[in-house]
RNA sequence: GCCGGGGUAGCUCAGCUAGGUAGAGCGCCGGGCUGUUAACCCGGUGGUCGGGGGUUCAAGUCCCCUCCCCGGCGCCA
């Protein structure tokens, strides 16, 4: 016995019984031997035009419905069984009890366990003791996937529900976050396809660091080092060059043994990049795209946001521009007067950054850091020397930094310098400093951390709830 | 990399300061219940105390080594 499951642990970590494998081992012969079984029996499907739970609570009184799903909650009073299912949509209570359900579907009611997949006919009744309001009063109902003991009951830890990330993302408020984020990208495409900007395709698998630093995953190229791309900043400045104005959504890398409520190693970066924009000009396109995307999904995701618990109306000062704009010398000055221990040139921490977003109720830009604080492509300012045309953009409530931007560097002589000195390989850059050479235009560009806008939209305290398959803290399964 | 906290039942944790037969709640299993909302009531089940070594008549508890995890910092989006 012991032999047994030690042995099955590598691959069928939860499964002894040997006539449980096949169906491990061959998911999709046996799902099309069961979905064969369903669509010609004479069970519930062969006769059903299936609704969401959405659907069915617009329905009338009487109506007959029927619904397919997962047990979420599941109660036996005796002679009235209640079946809570859930489905992409949401949640919706069935009851079966006596008198008015079929005997033996009261008996397979009993039996469907919690996340049991089912699909259940009934009719449509308006009660006030229903979650919702609205209820199905079964008289037909299959289990489709029976659901072995599901290890999620409340209560858990999040070191235990990180092993079992691919069960925990089941639950009602991390779907609201997918579906949350699902139209946050769709309404970020929206945006850019209005002010003209053109999507692209940036490589994910690069030769050299944008910020040139020991922060990159090492992948072997056949034989040479290559490394997960930290940024698709430097491929979107090569392609201004024939599309003018280019955005791109795609996974940035990190390697940095970061443990913070804020990090990820993989994470989703929203970058763009526009030719004969100045600083100022890609300033009001970061205020405007944050702002649309607060306000249209203050207007669509409504249902998801109140599943979250976010309090939508500390939400609503942010639909607005401009946003408040302060010098890195301001916030220096600010953060000397509340009391905090800060020099001039010393870099924003996170405690600093959090007492800053106290100041406001919205987003806020920080710009002019000191040129030697901020990365080595960034324009330095001619107005004000020793200065960089680089902007932050802080999200209030605690979150921080959710934007970095600035105008480039597009004298050739100046970047090739500002690469010796910070004693990065010229080589390795040179195709970047070509740019330079061919109609070089002054350009700038920015990029979001999406999950992090998400955490601010979203309310949530930890970055790991905003992403379905968090990389960090060297978790990599599942 | 640094600072702090932790690993005891399936899960959440108490027990460790003062060494002496392993505890609670939840879950799970069985039974009951005609409106449950994380249902409730009764009964039952449950452990190589992260791993290794040491001290001791005796170690979850004391000492040493080691592995893993969590909160935060630095760095960043």
């Amino acid at each position: 016995m012991k032999n047994t499951s030690s042995s099955s642990t590598l691959l069928l970590p939860r499964c002894t019984k040997p006539w449980e494998w096949g169906r491990i081992l061959f998911p999709s012969l046996v799902s099309i031997l069961t979905s064969m079984e369903y669509t010609s029996g004479a069970g519930v499907t062969s006769l059903a035009e299936y609704m969401s739970t959405r659907d069915v609570k617009r329905l009338e009184e009487g109506s007959k419905a029927t619904v397919r799903g997962w047990v979420y909650r599941w109660r036996d009073l005796g002679k009235r069984v209640f079946i809570v299912v859930r489905d992409s949509e949401g949640i919706l209570q069935l009851v079966a009890s006596k008198g008015f359900t079929p005997e033996d579907v009261i008996e397979k009611a009993r039996r469907a366990s919690i996340e049991s997949s089912i699909i259940a006919e009934g009719v449509v009744r308006r009660d006030r003791r229903a979650p919702g309001g609205v209820e199905l009063r079964l008289t037909n109902l299959e289990i489709v996937g029976h659901a072995e003991d599901f290890p999620i009951k409340g209560g858990e830890g999040i070191d235990y529900l990180l092993d079992i990330r691919h069960l925990w993302i089941r639950s009602r408020k991390l779907t609201a976050m997918w579906r949350l984020r699902h139209k946050a990208f769709e309404i970020f495409r929206e945006f850019f396809k209005k002010r003209g900007y053109w999507e692209v395709s940036p490589p994910m698998l690069t030769q050299a660091a944008v910020e040139g630093g020991a922060t990159l995953f090492e992948v072997n190229f056949f034989g040479k080092k290559a490394y997960l791309t930290q940024s698709a900043q430097f491929y979107l400045e090569a392609l201004i060059f024939s599309l003018e104005r280019v955005w791109t959504l795609a996974p940035s890398f990190r390697a940095e043994r970061s443990r913070t409520r804020r990090h990820l190693y993989e994470y989703w970066h929203l970058e763009a990049e526009a030719a004969w924009e100045r600083m100022d000009g890609m300033m009001r396109l970061v205020e405007d795209l944050v702002a649309y995307t607060v306000g249209r999904l203050v207007e669509t995701a409504h249902e998801e946001l109140e599943v979250l618990g976010r309090n939508v109306e500390a939400l609503e000062p942010s639909r607005k521009t401009p946003y408040p704009r302060i010098t890195y010398e301001e916030a220096i000055n600010i953060l000397k007067r509340k009391g905090v221990k800060v020099e001039y040139g010393d870099d924003l921490g996170a405690d600093e950054e959090r007492i800053l977003t106290e100041e406001f109720e919205t987003p806020f830009f920080i710009t002019h850091f000191p040129l030697e604080l901020k990365s080595f492509y960034m324009k330095e300012d001619p107005q004000r020397p020793g200065h960089a045309l680089a902007f932050d953009l802080l999200a209030p409530e605690g979150v921080g930094e959710i934007v970095g931007g600035s105008e480039r560097e597009d004298n050739y002589e100046v970047l090739r310098k500002r690469i010796e000195e910070r004693g990065y390989n010229v080589d390795d850059y040179q195709w970047y400093l070509d740019l330079r050479r061919y109609g070089s235009v002054p350009h700038s560009g920015f990029g979001l951390g999406v999950e992090r806008f998400l955490m601010w939209v979203g309310g949530r305290d930890h970055i790991r709830d905003t992403i379905p398959f968090p990389r960090f803290r060297d978790r990599i399964y599942p």
